[in-house]
DNA sequence: TCCATTTCATAACGCTTATTGTATAATGTG
DNA sequence: CACATTATACAATAAGCGTTATGAAATGGA
């Protein structure tokens, strides 16, 4: 039929979410694209339609893989609590310090309530339904725990002492697990 | 000596600082903050040296009014929990929907660790400080509320639902009164 | 009134940006 | 082996960017 595709997608769109998560979208020039995914813009445009399409593509890539990724191993269904101790905690030991933050958290500020990408809303979503089942069906207090979260990747991704939010997760989800039910 | 200036310095890093605000550093244009602030780029490289200088004086100016007198008109020294809860209230009723968001909390998700503007850990360093006076001492609470202060700043900017986050910071402080000192 | 000094308005600069042509390379099918 | 089709590489384009130069306007002091 055609040419072939010379790029295995996977790890194309792996680099590309790299760089739009440490430099956020509208920082992020196709040039450091192509430096980071191989190809040339030529292909970009030809594949992905635009700056904005490649963009979304690789969104949904970490919606696919990191952020489900971190609940199956941290907070699988059944974990209850603990496993959302060990979600909360694992972001404390990301590489890199956690300096990229989270594309979610990072997209949610860069484009405002105006063309908010999809996957921040997709992505709200499933990390609320997470907590919620883990907490065993309360809702208000998975919406708590989801701005508890975001507010840990601003931090995290400002370079907050990290001490100071473990000490703060510790605590926090001590006392959940000693009033859960009261 | 010399010509005098011709503008008001406070209104016009009001205007520059909700340029700013709304569409970050990177995307605020000199033209947009031309238009904004009433003067001509000549004068802003004259007085602020750069783009960058500007925004350095828009967001002291921004920690000097809206933080400091978010604090000082919803929770003052000596409001306790009760007056926590106005201020994160607060939030909740911002002109436009709040759409703008935090400049903090935008500022410290935009630029990363590297090159992060001294106003953001001013201003982290405020909020914490008065959280745990307010909560009488209790500096590990105040982290917990410093982070849940800044999640809710991302989800208002995404426009989440804001009954739900009312709900939310409700029973949050519900509960923290509640366990006060147990 | 003339001068030194600083602000202001306008236009221009060089550079980077996202995007688009154009021509070439590589495939499966006839 | 052609052919249609798609991917790739390279060059070019127009627009926008931050910044700077130029010169006029406005002041207080000599």
């Amino acid at each position: 039929m055609a040419r072939p595709r010379s790029f295995d997608e996977d790890r194309l769109l792996t680099g590309a979410m790299h760089v739009f998560r440490r430099q956020g979208f509208a920082a992020s020039s196709v040039r450091d694209l192509e430096e980071a995914t191989g190809m040339t813009s030529g292909s970009l445009y030809n594949s992905y339609r635009d700056k904005r399409g490649l963009f979304e593509a690789a969104s949904a890539h970490y919606n696919r893989t990191v952020l489900a990724r971190r609940i199956a191993d941290h907070a699988p269904e059944g974990a209850g609590i603990a496993g959302l101790r060990r979600l909360f905690l694992s972001l404390l030991h990301e590489p890199d310090g956690g300096s990229s933050g989270c594309l979610i958290t990072n997209s949610a500020v860069e484009f405002g309530r105006k063309d908010q990408p999809g996957f921040v809303t997709e992505g709200f979503a499933v990390l609320r339904a997470c907590f919620a089942d883990r907490l065993g069906g309360n809702d208000t207090e998975a919406v708590a725990l989801l701005a508890l979260y975001q507010g840990i990747l601003v931090l995290i991704r400002a370079g907050y002492d990290k001490a100071a939010l473990e000490a703060m997760i510790t605590q926090h989800f001590e006392t959940l697990e000693k009033h859960h039910g009261c």
